[in-house]
DNA sequence: TTGAAAGCGCTAACAG
DNA sequence: CTGTTAGCGCTTTCAA
């Protein structure tokens, strides 16, 4: 526990530092016997490396940066526990960066990789957390870098492939609205998410292919911007359930945003699924529990934070990606939401 | 952009490394002249500060590590934004370490400091992240921390003080039961958390002062011991249904407990709270949205973080802490879970 | 005000 | 298998 280094340890010894730093790093490149005598000496002395050297010495971190506009969101926080779970077993270390969406911010943290502060970025963003000029310079290095769940833009990315972690959320997106139609429903409204996002442009594709192979109208006034929150959700439906012609369902591109729709509903006295269907997105852990309980798309929230670390890793390690992105397989999960068309 | 060093720059420009380090690190200790002219090259130049370099030859990391039993705990998550907000502007980085509460785990987060990985600790846990073994060394010495919302035991810490930011759980605890008493409720069953876990033990406790303040008796039997989950409100209700003796009223000592005891009373067709009245605690940003809309205590989870990060930051700069204690204020929150007693 | 030089603690050639 | 030695990039005395 005294403050003592591996100098010190090797004149206790009387060995050599190389010989302290390889019983303790490489175990296998020292004999048995020096082994043992320096790691009961470590141990006796209550020596702790002093990573601050060894980084230095190797150029690495073992820290990766996440970069992410909410740490509080739900499905977020899920994603990251995971993530940092299997960083953890894989001896890394995370740090994370709260942006709330702000770009300046964003650049903040994409920087660390440049300062040494970390070896590679997960981003939840879909834009790169570099400057524009940055990026133009030829000399722009793009660091080891996985895109979780937001598609990053090729021409934006300048060229550079961007390994991205997420789910088929077109895929998932039909599906979902394809429930809605089964049960008879036509119109069928949607809060989206903030429209620049490309999981919001990829989830309302879903939606009007599923439409439009029904051989249903896509109506636009029936498609409302919103942002994943709880206040969206809430907000857009009074201003729905205001409309001229009613939907008999709800797509909500995100849970939060669909529990924000049933409050609004019950406070109007909709009866759900009765006089309006909804659906979310996501299956947060409170989904089941909302009432009515929540049909949704179930994303798999461990699998998506585990694969982010380990394609980042290869990268970091220089390991020839194979796949580029990484499409996990997500669930429709039906619960008590939902239900047929009311008659009119 | 290039991968350029305070050697090269400053042999560029024909001065010495600790002129350019100065004039980048410490502006007024060097002519206006000097400053310009380095800043510019610096800037001309892309040259990114190793954090790596300084950070061993100042044995400053800035960074914080954070220990914490479950991030995508939605209390938490709000505590944690907080957290890494006030650090980022404070200059310092966060670390998490998600511990799901193992021991091993902790003791591995609390070890970063000693390896040199972070210069400070903010611990959510009640116990500290240190082997009983390093705290009876007599050569052990207490690192930067601070623990959060969960009192550590001053026995346990082994006389050391370890500043603790929280609100005053017993007396919130008070106020909400003191809420139901005054809605005429006799019989109230609560649902812990962890029974080893301070603040339930203060809540409990808080519940107890309450009754007995007017003269309500304590029933045993209507203590049930939980956990903060939502699994746990839903079970264990599912249990208080069915005792002999039903409670008009349920304390959870905490929001997704609540939820998951709405849903259970829901499920069984009770009303609230007509039948049965509901109090959660924290306010998470859901409890709103609930159906019935939660009574509560609201915690102040921007000010938490906060002061977290600024009382740690005070000790890793040395400075003598005036307060052991931050007790920040709560709020009692009323709305539609809780109604008075049903006439029997 | 600036420069020279000495390390922070560790790892990794290279020799032996 | 082990020791010698040279730094990683930065800050900080000390001297000029």
């Amino acid at each position: 526990m005294s403050d003592i280094g591996i100098k010190q340890l090797a004149k206790n010894l009387g060995i050599s530092t190389a010989s302290v730093s390889r019983a303790l790093s490489n175990p296998d490149r020292v004999s048995t016997a020096m082994r043992k005598r320096v790691q009961t000496a470590a141990k006796l002395a209550g020596y702790r490396p002093n990573k601050m050297g060894a980084s230095l010495r190797t150029s690495k971190t073992r820290n990766i940066i996440v970069i992410i506009p909410d740490i509080s969101d739900t499905f977020n926080s899920g994603v990251i526990r995971s993530l940092e779970r299997t960083a953890a077993n894989r001896g890394y270390s995370v740090l994370f960066g709260d942006t709330q969406g702000i770009r300046e911010l964003e650049i903040t943290y994409g920087d660390m990789v440049q300062t040494r502060q970390a070896d590679g970025i997960i981003c939840f963003s879909h834009r790169l957390p570099f400057t524009d000029e940055d990026m133009a310079s030829d000399s722009f290095k793009m660091p080891p870098l996985v895109n979780s769940c937001e598609y990053i833009d090729a021409a934006q990315a300048g060229g550079h492939i961007v390994p991205l972690v997420t789910i088929d959320n077109v895929k998932a997106s039909r599906e979902l609205t394809q429930h809605l139609i089964d049960l008879g429903h036509i119109d069928i409204a949607v809060i989206t998410g903030d429209i620049s996002s490309p999981s919001t442009t990829q989830r309302l594709q879903g939606y009007q292919q599923a439409m439009l192979s029904s051989g249903l109208p896509v109506q636009q006034q029936l498609i409302y911007e919103g942002t994943y929150t709880l206040e969206a959700g809430s907000t857009i439906t009074k201003e729905i359930l205001l409309a001229k012609k009613r939907p008999t369902a709800i797509f909500c591109m995100c849970d939060e945003t669909a529990l924000g729709c049933l409050y609004a509903l019950k406070e109007h006295n909709f009866s759900i699924p009765n006089d309006i269907s909804v659906v979310g997105f996501d299956d947060i852990k409170f989904a089941q529990y909302f009432s009515p309980a929540l049909t949704t798309i179930a994303q798999p929230v461990a699998e998506i934070g585990q694969q982010c670390v380990e394609v980042l890793i290869d990268i970091i390690d220089g390991k020839e990606i194979k796949k580029p992105m990484v499409v996990l397989p997500h669930r429709l999960v039906i619960r008590d939401s939902t239900g047929p068309r009311p008659d009119r």
